[in-house]
DNA sequence: CAGTATCCCCTTCGATACTG
DNA sequence: CAGTATCGAAGGGGATACTG
């Protein structure tokens, strides 16, 4: 509470580890939590879930349930989240032009 | 290293925990180690170096030392760092105008 | 399929003390 | 003033097993 700076009040909406990456998925499309899975093979099925959950409280993130057998979930952007488009299309745009250089960096960081 | 996503690259240079504090305030003006520290009263010593030093690595922030006793450094934005600004503008400007509601939401997820 | 619950490692981060 | 080193606590986050 109370931030030293309002951009810190941004941080606290998108700062999560994977935050960021989920919603520049459900920008393009809605998507079920399966696809999520498979879009981010990385991400764990407990990280997907307590991100998808915090960006939800935050109501950034809708969460769709389909009542039946098996489940199904949708996840999308409210309108609220969609306010953080111009942040999430300068990062993504940002990381698709200089992606071979971060790369690099990163790569001789590990050494 | 090989992103799924090339979103991924921008948090890697972005994603610390205090990156984009640090580069939202040298984006206005360059700042001496000392008054980063003021203006960013919750960080700690390590913390602050640790960031810049990453920052600096990643060719985002440069570092120029005086020669001189007491030591006297100051840290800028590189050019490649100003790349980047459309995201903290972006960033800034959105935490500026939904700063009420982040906080209010915030204060109940503590409950 | 979607989600929860444990266990537990291991990184992160703060506090403190110290150097040039 | 700027920075490094060390230690220890805290919790982020992975692996696994289990439920409806």
């Amino acid at each position: 509470m109370a931030y030293n700076i309002p951009v810190e009040a941004t941080l606290d909406v998108i700062g999560g580890k994977w935050k960021v990456v989920i919603m520049c998925h459900l920008i393009k499309e809605e998507r079920r939590t399966s696809e999520l899975k498979k879009i981010m093979p990385t991400i764990t099925q407990k990280m997907l879930t307590q991100q998808l959950r915090e960006l939800e409280q935050d109501g950034v993130v809708n969460r769709k349930i389909f009542d039946q057998v098996p489940p199904k979930v949708i996840y999308s952007l409210t309108k609220y989240g969609w306010s953080l488009r111009p942040i999430l299309d300068a990062m993504c745009a940002w990381g698709e032009h200089h992606i071979e250089t971060v790369e690099d960096v990163e790569k001789n960081r590990e050494v």
